[in-house]
DNA sequence: CAATAAGTTCATTTTTTCTTGAACTATCTG
DNA sequence: CAGATAGTTCAAGAAAAAATGAACTTATTG
């Protein structure tokens, strides 16, 4: 360890209490979420951290294995929830939290929820067709039954764009 | 069986095609959410089905056990997804879907995501204490991300009472 | 009341998901 | 180039989640 930088001190050591608190959150909101623990507490380590970690630094202080945390950090990086730092002079990789909650729910959305929702669209076509097949007397009912599982996909695409609004903005004022 | 009354058949045989499907579109529609494939293949045959369906006749179309089913039923019951329907000369339960939007999600959110974030709340008051013990020229920046972070259940907070709005409401004409 | 049917419970097994750690690639550094 | 350093990959093990099935409880019914 050339220890020249001053600004490049491996972090080690137990967490603060401070820290344990944020990766005990982190987990939590994690659970919440149905993501691996491990990916809560990185985040919330990162979150805690006021300067950016490197892997080594999430393997030492979570004492997770290396291939946990590199894992751990693309998933991370995948779903926008950290964002890679670039400091000359250290040739880790470093990262920062994402510190905007709009981001973050893109990111949980894209990695988890949108993938398995966007094929269903496609399939109640599909179900319109094979409703020939049932027998006449139970057909409009369940005809009624896939107009209603339309509308949920519509009005589903129609909170987004509402929710972005309310999480990219300023907190509004109460009342 | 004392086949008396014509209404209680069995619904035994294979899963028709669109039974099929709307049990396959159930599973995917789960794992999205991160719920047992069993639960959303339940709910998929309680929607495709015109009559509503008792125990037995999860256990034999899905061919899953006894067990499953029952928990599986208590779960959808709880989390408002399936409702039971009692039949006079039929001492079973019978279960029949959920079709409003807003209560599923409630149902799922009120199972599997608020729990966990609740407590979120109160543990910032906690970190905002702690950050006494952080170093003084680190406390200004993890005060931020402490505002930072209780915007965010604000935020969370802020987004709901709007969605619901549009999940419970008829679907508007485009544009 | 004995036999049957509906449904629950829960210890065990099965399946799925996470985590580990060792081997490997690639990059720097003296 | 030899030796660190940073990071990835992935087979195998550990842990967590879900499903099974047998034993039970409660009704119901002849």
């Amino acid at each position: 360890m050339t220890d020249t930088a001053q600004s490049t001190k491996p972090v080690a050591g137990p967490l603060s209490d401070f820290e344990q608190s944020l990766v005990a959150l982190g987990v939590s909101a994690a659970s919440a979420f149905s993501l691996p623990k491990s990916v809560g507490a990185m985040f919330g380590l990162t979150f805690a951290s006021p300067v950016p970690l490197a892997l080594d630094d999430y393997v030492h202080r979570l004492d997770i294995s290396k291939g946990s945390a590199s894992q751990g950090l693309k998933f991370l990086q995948r779903m926008g929830a950290v964002r890679p730092v670039y400091v000359s002079n250290d040739r880790r990789t470093l990262y920062e939290p994402e510190m905007s909650l709009r981001r973050l729910l893109i990111g949980i959305l894209n990695e988890n929820v949108f993938p398995h929702l966007q094929q269903s669209g496609e399939r109640v076509e599909h179900l319109r067709e094979q409703l020939k097949d049932v027998p006449k007397e139970h057909r409009e009912l369940l005809k009624d039954r896939l107009d209603t599982l339309e509308g949920w996909g519509k009005k589903g695409r129609m909170v987004w764009p509402l929710a972005e609004k309310v999480l990219s903005g300023p907190l509004k004022k109460k009342k």
